[in-house]
RNA sequence: CGGGGUAUAGCGCAGCCCGGUUAGCGCAUCUGCUUUGGGAGCAGAGGGUCGCAGGUUCGAAUCCUGCUACCCCGACCA
């Protein structure tokens, strides 16, 4: 059978597996560690990818495209940044196959080795900094806000569909500027607008924050970070900005003058979120039915379902639920009717819970009789029945209060998993027993940091961006600090 | 890369220990009839180089050797 879920009590990460594949979001493949992203989720990633892309546009960015390919050489001139990837990089070595001699298939040719290997890109820093030395000669030519929508490979030890996959889809932002306090400010502006996609669309809460020296990013001088809460308790990073201050200009050689006529290294930033906010998306709202979308976010809003005996019947009620179909979509809402005879009600009402289309309306004989509809919304589960006259005005207000219900549980949610810690004791009781975000004081090294990792598996998700002042003693070491953090176990 | 496991129909599994006609079961699929307000019922049907390569044997899914792939637990990580 196996046709309900495994419960989340019962098994987390079993329950998050079967739902990716059984919502049919996507599937393992045969390649090791890659998925195949399947219609419906990659539906979703492509609204995701529709409000990013406004977003980036609306702030003067425009897209472009760079290679999958990078030379090994590059990415000898970014001492720092070779050493954060070169542990999972795919290297390309030749490019010719042929046929095995003793007939048993196809085999590299080892005459066609490569002079110089190919590095299937982890991120595209190297390649777009070799790039922007060629366009920016002049403050004139500053400042550069390109985006490239690509995938990207990180060998990873174990994957997960769409938590970490070997091959992952994301966009990157890397852009130059003349000054310091620009890149700063273009560094912080993208954050937002991740925080503003992610909270307001996907309906996650986010923290917003910095990340400590150990966390940052392999060659950044600052990461900024949107940190979201999981169900289960642990934390799970939604998106990352980073200001890379001149490193990436003085290994790739990048000057441009000034208007006084001096040559100075431009500044730099990158950021990017990739198809991990699918994971996120699922594991803070979904439930032991299935996934729940909110509706700014869902492929399908409101799906009608038919009941009826007899083809007769279903046209009587197609006549209705096409007229309430149109009034919908007059609306701009986005409304599937499922006709299919292929399948019964019951089959179908499963099929779009497990799906997480946020509304559902059927109609039957009662209905045609009554005038009315039933409506189930997907976040509460309740039913009720509705007059057919105003119908759209009714749904397009319950969408509202759908979305904005299933941010407020989240950010309940995360409000009551969130606690401060004082003593060693409390900090590794809470990490331990209920998980969550943990605030608590922090000696400022890594080294404090390392040895709380190694001790209770947390580590510093980040340093609020709104953090208070306040007089306080490490967790760990007693030291003086001057605020707290934010601890959690992380994926 | 260390530890453990698995590989048999589209999916999930049994059979293997103790070799023996035609390799089974559930779900899914197809056909027919009855059904349709929460994953329908009955009857029938199709679907397999038992991961790959060797070996032992009259005979191998089953025993032996080698290989490959995948999964889980660690270390690593968006």
């Amino acid at each position: 059978m196996a046709k309900n879920l495994t419960s989340r009590d019962t098994d987390y990460s079993r329950w998050y597996n079967e739902l990716v594949v059984k919502a049919d979001l996507a599937q393992n493949s045969g390649v090791r560690g890659c998925m195949v992203i399947k219609p419906y989720g990659y539906g979703i990633w492509e609204r995701v990818q529709a409000e990013l892309d406004q977003r980036f546009k609306a702030t003067g960015h425009e897209n472009a495209y760079f290679p999958l390919f990078i030379p090994k050489s590059y990415f000898s001139k970014e001492a720092s940044h070779v050493e954060g990837f070169a542990k999972e990089c795919a290297v390309v070595t030749h490019y010719r196959l042929k046929n095995a001699e003793d007939g048993s298939g196809v085999v590299v040719d080892e005459d066609a080795k490569l002079e110089e290997e190919l590095i299937v890109r982890p991120t595209s820093e190297t390649i777009i900094w070799d790039t922007y030395r060629d366009w920016i000669q002049s403050y004139r030519d500053l400042p550069i806000l390109v985006n490239q929508w690509a995938n990207v490979v990180r060998w990873e030890m174990r994957t997960r569909l769409f938590l970490r996959t070997a091959e992952f889809l994301w966009q990157e932002g890397h852009t130059a500027h003349a000054t310091k306090t620009e890149a700063i400010a273009e560094a912080e502006q993208m954050l937002d607008v991740y925080a503003d996609v992610v909270e307001n669309i996907m309906a996650i809460p986010v923290l917003k924050g910095t990340k400590s020296p150990n966390e940052r990013f392999a060659g950044a001088l600052e990461t900024y970070c949107i940190e979201a809460l999981m169900q289960d308790g642990k934390a799970l990073q939604a998106g990352t900005s980073h200001f890379l201050g001149q490193n990436f200009a003085k290994a790739f050689d990048v000057k441009f003058q000034t208007k006084e006529g001096t040559v100075e290294h431009v500044w730099a930033t990158s950021w990017g979120v990739s198809t991990r906010l699918m994971g996120a998306l699922i594991m803070t709202h979904s439930d032991d039915n299935g996934l729940v979308i909110p509706p700014k976010l869902a492929p399908i809003q409101v799906v009608i379902v038919p009941i009826y005996r007899g083809e007769e019947q279903l046209e009587e009620i197609s006549v209705v639920a096409r007229k309430l179909k149109a009034e919908m979509e007059a609306k701009g809402l986005r409304v599937k009717f499922d006709n299919r005879d292929t399948h019964k009600p019951g089959w179908k009402f499963n099929e779009y819970e497990l799906k997480g289309v946020p509304v559902r309306l059927a109609i039957g004989p009662k209905d045609l009789e009554k005038g009315t509809v039933e409506v189930a919304r997907r976040d509460t589960l309740e039913k009720e029945y509705l007059q057919q006259e105003g119908i759209a005005t009714k749904i397009e207000n319950l969408l509202e209060q759908i979305q904005l219900n299933m941010f407020q549980k989240a950010v309940d949610f995360r409000e009551e998993n969130s606690h401060k810690a004082d003593t060693w004791d409390e900090f590794k009781a809470l990490i331990k027993k209920k998980g969550g975000f943990v605030y608590a004081h922090w000696d400022g090294t890594p080294e404090t940091e390392e040895k709380i990792k190694e001790l209770t598996k947390a580590t510093i998700r980040c340093i609020p961006l709104d953090q208070k002042y306040e007089d306080g003693k490490c967790i760990l070491t007693g030291n003086p600090s001057k605020g707290r953090v934010v601890f959690a176990v992380a994926y």
